[in-house]
DNA sequence: TGTACATCAGTGAACGCGCGTTCACTGATGTAC
DNA sequence: TGTACATCAGTGAACGCGCGTTCACTGATGTAC
């Protein structure tokens, strides 16, 4: 039966939020639309009321992701040194409880395979997301605008990296690969 | 009808052979047995003569992908000098000439993301691949055995975190990206 | 070396299954008077 | 404020499709004598 326009609003939240969290979990393609609709408590038939089709529920769910890691971010940046967010954030991006809790992980080291398929609008949308990211992270970095730039690309690649290696390995090779890349440069 | 063991043999071949640029190229769930079949000039009905599912390929191809990449390290570093070799891997890895080439390239950055949500068993072929593409590129680093190893891994991480966001990135992006991640450091 | 027969690589139709999407329906919500 | 009616969020069956896998069949290959 027919719900409240608030009803609905939460459960389009309720929508998204799954679809962000299992699309990082199971990939994409492993999750359908049915599960991200009984994850939501609901029933697929109903999912159209919300979205044309899968691919703009990617759209939506991917940023969302990215909203949620960039806040994550920015919150923990909050009132402290440069020096100490990058160290903090850092340490985290390689950390247990990052990478063993996938549906609520950074977009990039969870969805780039996903993405890289896709078509040109989500691809859009991840750029964009990656560059707020980098907005976000070349503060915690010193020098010139540009060099800062430049040094918060490349450790967030070289984190990203790690992770999606230490991801698609064994045990052993993940803990290695993490290892080596746990020490801050520079 | 039957054929002989030696065409066999080369069917074979010419099956893991694609499996191992389509899966890289459209990634594994995207990529049917149908679809290698008929790249390598068979019909699908043949493929269980050869694999008993299309996980044992998955297998193969990955075997293959790595085979391949480790090839061409050692060729090109052979009779040069590491820091050259270094510089020229480095190069090439952010290149379009690699990266325009999917089916061709490095599988740490084409298939982490499939990989990431495979069996255990898969990601011990992808940990001995990353293992053995790292016991290559630690001789282009200087130092002791542990600062080699780990700059070496650090670097390549980079290599792959930078690649997989210009995947999964819109042009400038990706441009951005790659070209922050150009220069050599240490 | 030649012959008779068993083997089996490859073919193409068929299977069961899960998926994205559609649709007729229900009944509470929102609105017009 | 109360009533009558249109709307439409959500339900669950059904659809068409592509996929991994199976199977009966074909005929060249390999082997036993």
């Amino acid at each position: 039966m027919r719900v409240s326009r608030e009803e609905m609003d939460r459960s389009h939240e309720r929508i998204v939020e799954a679809a962000a969290r299992l699309f990082r979990e199971q990939g994409v393609e492993n999750t359908s639309v049915a599960g991200v609709m009984a994850e939501a408590g609901l029933t697929h038939g109903g999912f159209y009321r919300h979205f044309d089709t899968k691919d703009s529920l990617i759209a939506a769910a991917l940023e969302q992701a990215f909203e949620q890691v960039h806040e994550l971010i920015e919150a923990d940046g909050h009132d402290r040194a440069p020096a100490e967010a990058r160290a903090r954030y850092h340490g985290y991006y390689l950390s247990e409880a990052h990478l063993g809790r996938p549906g609520a992980a950074c977009p990039v080291a969870t969805l780039a395979g996903d993405v890289a398929r896709a078509e040109p609008a989500l691809k859009d949308a991840f750029g964009r997301g990656v560059n707020r990211m980098l907005d976000a992270l070349e503060q915690q970095h010193p020098g010139g605008r540009k060099e800062r730039r430049m040094a918060a690309t490349r450790e967030f690649a070289m984190l990203v990296g790690a992770a999606l290696i230490a991801r698609a390995s064994d045990p052993e090779t993940a803990e290695r690969v993490l290892a080596a890349c746990r020490p801050l440069s520079g």
